[in-house]
DNA sequence: ATTTAACTCCCTATTTATGGGGATAAGAAA
DNA sequence: TTTCTTATCCCCATAAATAGGGAGTTAAAT
């Protein structure tokens, strides 16, 4: 008496999708219902239709897997979430989490990953990439489950006011010596700053601090 | 007597080097030989080894498909290779077509697209997506092989091939001496583009030229 | 054949950025 | 009260980026 695991993808990749469901289709007692090709195809099967499982990626144009969660918080939708990106991402895996995902692969993981992503989080776990959970220990330390405290505890803020606000002028192109006039503070204090970002949003550089912005929409 | 095709893959992300793989089994005459994950690996792949057709991500980190394309005419390798790119642009398919490449896919189209490609390609025709065939249309009306006019004149276009490689490597927060190790050139080639980049796009620094990309969608 | 554009490399010099350390005052939280 | 966070500042040192100049090679276009 299987009952087969019910699964829907989205994704704008189609041939990504495509590969999805013939690992998929290895197994047994999973298969694949449908698939979306836009964020917006997802909101609108969810509204009449269901799955056990959703497979969600991140990155897709106009409404893109962060506003379908939300959009799925806001109209009550439960449905059980992996997340799958192109990039590990401690800062999305805290997002994602605040709105709902069960869990969180990498593209780069192998198919079979999936497989064992979408029994896990069918049976009630949570489910994560390696490259993702040694990150995720430093942060959650224990906590498996619930990031139940504040809602809005994305990685914004994590960041200092002020360390924003530097954070916005060096994505504006200013200059330590420039962002210290503007801000009134010395220029050593900009600098301690700048360090303090580089730690926090583990990037190498201005370039990385500035695309950290813009994905965060900071700016 | 069938002589299988003998396909080598070469993306970043694995689970879209499966759904090829698996695309590509339920053809008879076709077989994928092994694959690649870094542009790296493909140019050391292709020093020992060889097949009938690569398949190639344009977007991969360190080194993309458009400098594997330059190692292989450096090298004088010659193998047919389509192109697997996320959008359909228009200026890479000139890019290519000129590196040697024989045909242009799109990430969003069908599986089965791939097969075709591959039986086109390897009967020595060229072999684009539907999305890129209408736009080609009007940039070569007829011509085939040789992009010789640039008629269009978006920003992009005005920084040369070499100067977006190294705008993309800076927004992926590689430092100079970095770029150079990567692209195999000193590093005062690379301070060089780098200020012919900062008087071109008209921005201040690195985070500017970052910010750059990230508005012309070069990365 | 000549010009042009793209790619390549070098020199000198100054300014910024990065990385390590430590330190103090104000205020909030435990 | 004591501890922790935030915001502020400093020193030292090295690495990287910016800014100006010049110059050779190749390949394509006219």
């Amino acid at each position: 008496m299987e009952e087969k695991i019910k699964v829907h993808v989205a994704d704008d990749h189609k041939i990504l999708i495509e590969g999805i469901i013939a690992v998929i289709n290895t197994e047994e007692n999973i298969f694949v219902e449908g698939y979306s090709l836009t964020g917006k195809e997802v909101t609108e099967w969810a509204l009449n239709n269901s799955a056990d499982i959703l497979i969600l990626d991140i990155n897709m144009p106009e409404l893109d897997g962060i506003e379908v969660l939300k959009f799925f918080k806001k109209k009550n939708i439960r449905i059980k979430t992996i997340i799958l990106s192109s990039y590990d991402d401690v800062k999305l895996v805290e997002e994602m989490l605040a709105l709902g995902a069960n869990g969180y692969i990498s593209k780069d993981s192998a198919g079979e990953h999936i497989i064992d992503a979408i029994k896990a989080v069918h049976s009630g776990e949570q489910f994560f990439s390696n490259a993702i959970k040694d990150e995720l220990l430093k942060v959650f330390t224990g906590k498996t489950v619930k990031p139940k405290k504040r809602p809005d505890s994305t990685i914004s803020n994590m960041l200092t006011a002020r360390e924003i606000e530097v954070l916005k002028l060096i994505s504006q192109e200013y200059s330590s010596p420039e962002i210290a006039g503007i801000l009134n503070i010395s220029q050593s204090t900009v600098d301690t700053y700048r360090k303090n970002l580089l730690k926090k949003t583990n990037v190498k550089n201005s370039v990385g601090l500035a695309m950290y912005a813009v994905k965060n929409k900071i700016v």
